[in-house]
DNA sequence: ATTACTTGCACCATCGATTGTGCAAGAAGG
DNA sequence: CCTTCTTGCACAATCGATGGTGCAAGTAAT
């Protein structure tokens, strides 16, 4: 009974075959036929046809007449670290719990790129839309409002859509104090042994750099400017300044504030270029969880958003009938060097057969 | 002129405002107005109107009408590695480049799961679909092939439509043989001093596990299946593969064979548990690159799949009129430890603003 | 037997864009 | 002035699913 190569069954093939008229059909197969009054006998004829011709419903026509498609879209700058697949990974969960379908793509960053695909989105008459890493929150807002799609940004503090984000500030916080504290108080970190490395002019960095420099002052004074290297999220860039750094100083830093796993990289490849001495006597702090590099021969401490709970409340503040433009905080955790975190791919299971 | 928080224009809208029929609107919005011998001047009113309201096509509606989306399917088992988050990343950036709208979805390695996506990506009439990681490709593949789709397999042979794939025998020797001979000659590994962790029955596990034991019976001889030790793609059950073999040895072996990078992430889990001393004589080699874990306090060799020529071979064929079943071979490259390779990150433009 | 419901389903417009076809007005040619 | 093109566009069917409305046949009530 298989239709090999064949177009697809319609219901208006199973009208035919049904004897029924094509309303009926589609009352049957979409679960509104008791509503409908049709006759048990008739829904289950037709059932069975369905079955038989493998028939499933085109979704763009439903979406047409419906003007929604059932499908939930998440944008993201970049896949290829950690914090946004595990966001990717707990995203498609969330939205599969809740029946939708998910859609995930990236828009590298790219202005022009974010907004023709959020048009894009919209074309295809998504329900929700889930922003995160956008570099122009508000035009993203203003194409969502006028197709009148529900939106929600994601550590990303738009002024016009509501917006879960994690505490940078105090995860900033958190990390430099962690960053001085372990040092030993015979050799303790000097003012001018700590710097902060990556970020740019985005919200997350501001605060994160906020965050670095009231405790820095606060435990060790003698704060200045120099201590900041913003890179932007290249990990290019951010060897660069590595690079540039040692050929001045003749060394590293003793305390590196990190401002993402993007721009660990950069001094990934810095310590590919440099034996093991040079890292003898650092530590770092890296604003973003990454398992592997948590375990890097030189202590690494690092901040893991909550993603489960900012994706949470994104879904509990996008299903409100009239959500507020709010910003809701959530804290980070601060791990130690040496920790291996359970992720989103451990509620995958995996039989071993 | 912004049409705040109203319906989207339509072509009919804009039939109405311009004073021609929705049919000349079509055409001129969709580039074939000059064959359809519209005056330039009447294409001109219109593309001004269009701009003003803000018009975008429905595709939803132009989908139904082709029974052609213009979105290009991903499927991946999981996102949260870097395998699959580059492999996400890069072919995002080549489906854009030939002017489609990727789309990514995971499907958790749950055959259930798989079917219903396709099922869902078939519906919404996409036009190709790529597949990786998947459990039961030959299912996948009568979805597809039902629906007239073109598809391929990456990096997994179906046996019924073209595959690209790595080429993990040759790699998995590659890597044994790096494992091997990375030990002094002074203390050389012993066979009953090298082990492989991870994988499953899959097609990819096969191989590389047959690499791993040619090699290791050639150079070391005295294989036996003990040094087998098949734990799913679970870091959980890697783990604790990896905790049971201490209790029972005392120590780890010297020599690691680990099937991929979410088994690595097991080791991870243990060493956690366990103080430096227990990795000071071991040498790694994982079957996956990642930047961090080719960084860690022991010697890691790790293998790279070539991501960019799958998918640049993937696309290739998915072109071809009739491509053949055959299964393509791509080889993958091995990467000493303390290595920062680029990745898809560095093709993305980021300037520090 | 007449009125009043209930049951079970068919009819048809609709969502927005595409495209084959037809046709009027004007130009060109005889 | 009468054909024959060409130009420029309108008409209407179509893609597949949906849901409001209408209506015949059957049942119950008076």
């Amino acid at each position: 009974m298989k239709q090999q190569g064949k177009k697809k069954a319609t219901i208006y093939d199973l009208s035919v075959l049904s004897g029924c008229s094509a309303s009926t059909v589609s009352a049957v197969l979409n679960g509104t036929w008791r509503k409908r009054r049709i006759a048990e006998s008739t829904a289950a004829l037709i059932q069975n046809l369905a079955e038989q011709h493998q028939y499933t419903a085109n979704l763009q026509a439903r979406g047409l007449r419906h003007s929604r498609s059932g499908l939930v879209g998440l944008l993201l700058p970049v896949y290829d670290n950690r914090y946004f697949s595990s966001m990717a990974q707990t995203f498609e969960a969330q939205v599969r719990s809740r029946g939708k379908c998910p859609i995930v793509v990236s828009a590298s960053r790219d202005p022009k790129e974010e907004l023709a695909t959020v048009e894009t989105l919209i074309s295809y008459s998504i329900d929700e839309l889930f922003i995160t890493g956008a570099t122009d929150p508000d035009s993203v807002h203003t194409l969502c409002e006028a197709a009148g799609i529900r939106h929600i940004n994601i550590d990303l503090p738009g002024t016009k859509a509501p917006s879960v984000i994690s505490d940078n500030y105090e995860g900033a916080r958190m990390l430099t104090e962690a960053i001085i504290r372990r040092f030993d108080a015979t050799r303790p970190l000097k003012p001018e042994e700590l710097f902060l490395f990556g970020g740019r002019n985005d919200h997350a960095s501001r605060e994160r750099i906020r965050g670095f420099r009231d405790v820095k002052s606060a435990l060790l004074g003698g704060d200045s400017d120099a201590c900041i290297q913003p890179t932007g999220y290249s990990p290019a860039m951010t060897q660069r300044a590595f690079e540039t750094f040692y050929e001045r100083q003749g060394k590293l830093p003793r305390g590196l504030f990190i401002n993402s796993s993007i721009n660990f990289e950069g001094l990934l490849r810095f310590m590919a270029q440099h034996p093991h001495e040079t890292f003898a006597d650092i530590v770092v702090g890296c604003y973003d969880y990454d398992p592997f590099g948590s375990f890097l021969p030189f202590p690494v401490i690092m901040i893991r958003q909550n993603i489960e709970s900012m994706l949470e409340k994104a879904f509990e503040l996008i299903a409100e009938h009239r959500p507020t433009n709010k910003i809701h905080l959530i804290q980070p955790e601060l791990v130690h060097p040496r920790t291996a975190l359970k992720g989103p791919l451990d509620a995958i299971k995996d039989i071993y057969a």
